[in-house]
DNA sequence: CGACGGTACGTGTAGAGTACACATAGTGTG
DNA sequence: CACACTATGTGTACTCTACACGTACCGTCG
């Protein structure tokens, strides 16, 4: 296996639908907002979101730039079963951060929103 | 002044809301379903729909591409006042791709949706 | 006339960002 | 004891972008 279901995916022009790279920060600050986890389950958190490229090594240069950011904070935790985990929190500053990010996705949703919203228009038109 | 009001805005981390640059090439099969344009009314329309890094420089690259991959056409055309234009419009291999980009673009929306909606749904139950 | 600002197209390139491969390690199962 | 799964992390060749730059036409103001 690749590597835990990491699908090729549309860097490039193809773009399936899935959702490009740079909504992984944001992505991952809002998965925190519904508490602390760790690198691994954070993965399959944006795999569910559409963040179909990305890879463990994206998700853990990410998380490790937020916490030079200080808009996380990361301890080891001993799991039941396999190895001990990372486990990151989001700081006061993160969670604010978050909030903001979920405003931008808001708006980024509006955007694509009145980009599909221009096709009806000039179809109804001619 | 910089270049036709081309804004730093977030290739970084800082994501104000605008749509990355991923959604470029979308948006321009998109535009070009309403019609034959060139590449500065083009930069016009893309900053419209949030994608405000956009520069002229990759507009052009960007055709370029898409006509080398046969979904555009182009020709020289001479206009009233100023320079002569290129102006591009969709092939009918660009008209089904741009369908299919309309539906991607979609499904993207709703992967902005569901994790808008991730949010909510924690926040009421913690 | 000549300078300037606006429209318009296009390229060169340093630097940033990514995908993929790789390295390491604990645990459970056959 | 080999393998698969969970889990974290790094090295690096490659790609892509932003920004600067080069070209050129047209109108207008002095």
């Amino acid at each position: 296996m690749r590597e835990h279901g990491t699908v090729p995916a549309a860097r490039d022009g193809s773009f399936d639908g899935s959702l490009p790279r740079s909504f992984l920060k944001p992505a991952l600050h809002i998965a925190l907002l519904g508490g602390p986890s760790h690198g691994y389950e954070l993965l399959e958190y944006v795999h569910r979101f559409g963040l179909l490229s990305v890879d463990l090594g994206g998700i853990y240069r990410t998380l490790r730039l937020m916490e030079h950011d200080r808009v996380v904070d990361s301890e080891w935790e001993a799991s039941e079963a396999g190895p001990p985990r990372r486990v990151y929190e989001l700081t006061d500053a993160g969670v604010d951060a978050a909030e903001a990010y979920l405003r931008a996705v808001a708006a980024s949703r509006a955007h694509l929103g009145d980009l599909l919203a221009s096709v009806q228009l000039s179809e109804s038109l001619g």
